[in-house]
DNA sequence: TTAACGGTTGAACAAATGCTCAATCGTTCC
DNA sequence: GGAACGATTGAGCATTTGTTCAACCGTTAA
């Protein structure tokens, strides 16, 4: 059988455990993550910071289907990350999470300084 | 056929455009988030935060199988984000990027306060 | 009223993903 | 040398994922 005590790092798992004891919290940061894991989405998300845009322009920004980008934004709106303004036959979409936004922000630094 | 000029938001689309013009540095970015978006790869990573672990700790931690944890550590591995050193039979990782670890500090700090 | 358009939806499909399982490698210890 | 163990690997598999396509809804404009 085996044995974690055959290497004496009984301390080290247990500082490791302590640190992702929150399961639940890193149940939703990784979701958090996974959704600006896919390209689109993370467009979207990028698009979004600047302003508000209408699905039509989403589409025609980011050069993918109105069909795509609807359904994307589906993903975005159920986890409450994006919210939506209807002006006559257009729906406007605007950031509803500031964590969001920083999160990008602060990435998108890190990879361009 | 579709116009964008059908409603007024052409200086909309191009700021947007600007926005994700680099188009290299998004790809880049979400395949980072995609990393940090699996449970396990996630959990992996914030353990190492803390301090050095072999594969078998790991496994141990994160309730996982080696195998599992060492599928996921080839992933880490191959983009970088992980380095490793052997001792013995023993190999233990450390995280090898410190753009990832703020960026999971950072994630956590929204998610906790 | 009807046609056009922006947007949404569900089915279908292909691709990617993450795990298990079994085989294998390298090192240690007897 | 051989057994035990930590670690890696590849095949196989079930699941998830993101897109396309076609149908449809609501609003606008003719």
């Amino acid at each position: 059988m085996k044995e974690s005590l055959a290497h004496n790092h009984r301390t080290s798992i247990q500082a490791a455990l302590k640190a992702i004891a929150d399961v639940d919290t890193l149940g939703r940061l990784s979701e958090t993550f996974k959704i600006l894991g896919d390209p689109t989405r993370l467009k979207i998300v990028v698009a979004l910071t600047n302003e508000e845009l209408c699905v039509f322009d989403l589409a025609q920004v980011l050069s993918v289907s109105e069909s795509a980008v609807s359904h994307q934004l589906r993903i975005l709106r159920s986890l409450r990350l994006v919210k939506q303004r209807k002006e006559g036959k257009l729906v406007f979409y605007t950031l509803n999470d500031e964590h969001i936004e920083d999160l990008v922000r602060v990435a998108i630094r890190h990879y361009t300084e």
